[in-house]
DNA sequence: TTGAAAGCGCTACCAG
DNA sequence: CTGGTAGCGCTTTCAA
């Protein structure tokens, strides 16, 4: 309740140099700097964010639009860029943007145009043409976690490689009939799917094995990849050895789909997935890991140099994966010597 | 970048009468409303959320404090509560307080001292003491999802009934030595286990099993369920016949060990949960449905109606959980005559 | 080093 | 029904 104008008075001084005392900037003494701080203290004095925002144009607020907050993905970028944002001061304004549903369309439409924020993170949006025509009236620095863009900066891990990377070490294996598990047609998600799956394409195309290739379509959760692979492997007559899950949630819902139909893994079938996810521990799932509390972090940081610095050049970061091999992928036959 | 007054000085009237076409409010004829309507649509008027809070001293924004956004209850309930908002056109900024860190302390003492919102939703927050008095000074509405609170209106299941509705359950499948998983003596989220262990503890001494009661603690997470499930079902001496889990995650954590050591579910061990988590129908789960989305809406309602009337009298809402019997649990012995 | 005053963009009161 | 004007609470020239 207490504005600046009472700091101001209690202190003896002016408005004015109230503001300055506070806020750090311009010549103020030390003596009144001190009783103005002291006075701010006593009362409490808590300034007006509105205020504050309509005075200097900077929100002190950072607006995040991202199609799910309840995937575990999305939930730890999520907690990255609010640690960020909090150890710096910063607010975080959410904005859920399920595809397809009126309330995106209201996001693109009303709420972002009313620019609330000095910059904004878009996680995994993946905005259709004219979504990402309202993107570009905005008029704030955007950063992009996942997906790619030619006009905004980008964090995000290498899809590519990460599914390469396992899809070569199941080869390593000394596996063959290694199937790619996840992702639909039209998933939203349609471009991670994409360059994961890609990825999977090349090292079974370079190893010589592109005839294995198989796509077991799926919805990207768990319960989706538990019923594409239930549905895979209960054809025993084709069923193959390995798969690759484009993510964990859905390799993980693999793995217990196998268990469920009585197939051993590892033994019978080697599952590997794509990020860490917090259960893959618990399915000792070999994994490519990624940590998407960092890429929140980084996302943040760039954002905020390009507030800082306007017209400053895109950052493209792409973050290589790291394998971390669990029980869940073995040899098959006689084991081939790694890669 | 366009302004009011841009827009009225193109409508050819004053800024105030533009302000009454745009807002509804106050007297405007209809031809000079369509008007300057038109106006601002040409120029893509967006008006100045600050400089509206300031005027009104409504942000039209909503702040959600929660300590967790990666767990499926919180992630429902925001999603809950930024739907409603969505529909109603107003923001949500979140605060991430997770127990015991540095940014929690921040968010208490700095961030919800601005005031920037014009009501708070406290999602399972539990605040300590010195939380708790910050919480009161902030003079704004409160409505506290999950817990109980004397100061703020509450909307939450009723935690106690659902633990004892999940215990009656097993009783009358004919099972009698039941242990309940989950929870740790200071477990943050003290109150919701504590009702729910109360509740076992009640349907259990009801039938004159209370020298069965035992209860076997665990991070509230799945594999903090699988964890204790493992220790407490390999000691096959003591191994019970069934087990209520604090929540599905822990529970489905426990028929993950289970069936890892070969115990098999419903037939050799019977598992409830409390919550019909989005795993649960994947493992046949027998559970007491809450909702937290619909949690999450109706603390919008009601922090909306304290809005716009205060000094409205604070409300409570319990809502009883819903039996869904799956096949994670099944009779023992001859089975009795359900309840 | 400090103070006075002019806005930031909008709403709301009070005349007309 | 409409326009002028005074703020909302703060920052920021510009003089002193």
């Amino acid at each position: 309740m207490a504005g600046i104008a009472e700091v101001a008075a209690h202190a003896g001084v002016s408005k004015a140099t109230a503001s300055r005392a506070l806020s750090g900037a311009g010549y103020v003494s030390e003596a009144t700097k001190s009783r103005v701080q002291a006075a701010a203290a006593e009362l409490g004095y808590v300034p007006s964010a509105g205020a504050v925002g309509l005075a200097t144009g900077r929100t002190q607020n950072i607006g995040v639009v991202m199609p799910y907050v309840n995937r575990w993905f999305f939930a730890e970028v999520l907690e990255g860029i609010q640690q960020a944002l909090l150890e710096r001061g910063l607010d975080l304004t959410l904005y859920d943007a399920k595809p397809g549903t009126e309330g995106r369309a209201r996001i693109f439409d009303d709420f972002l145009a009313r620019k609330r924020f000095d910059g904004l993170i878009a996680v995994g949006l993946e905005p259709v043409d004219h979504e990402l025509e309202r993107l570009t009236r905005i008029d704030r620095p955007i950063v992009s976690v996942v997906g790619s863009s030619e006009l905004t900066s980008v964090v995000a891990v290498d899809d590519d490689y990460a599914a390469r990377r396992a899809t070569e070490h199941l080869i390593a294996l000394g596996h063959r009939d290694i199937a790619f598990v996840g992702g639909a047609p039209q998933s939203h998600w349609a471009h991670v799917d994409q360059e994961r799956l890609s990825g999977y394409q090349h090292a079974m195309t370079e190893a010589g094995l592109a005839s294995f290739i198989r796509h077991a379509h799926s919805e990207v959760t768990l319960p989706g990849g538990y019923a594409a692979a239930a549905d895979l492997l209960s054809d025993t007559r084709r069923r193959p050895t390995a798969l690759v899950g484009v993510c964990d949630e859905v390799a993980i819902g693999a793995i217990i789909a196998a268990r469920r139909l009585g197939i051993q893994v590892p033994s019978a079938l080697s599952v590997a997935g794509i990020d860490d996810h917090e259960f893959a521990e618990m399915f000792s799932l070999t994994t490519l890991q990624q940590v998407p509390r960092e890429q929140g972090r980084a996302a943040v940081s760039v954002l905020l140099a390009e507030i800082a610095e306007p017209g400053r050049a895109r950052t493209e970061l792409r973050i290589p994966a790291r394998l971390i091999v669990r029980s869940s992928t073995a040899g098959i036959a006689p084991v081939e010597s790694g890669v």
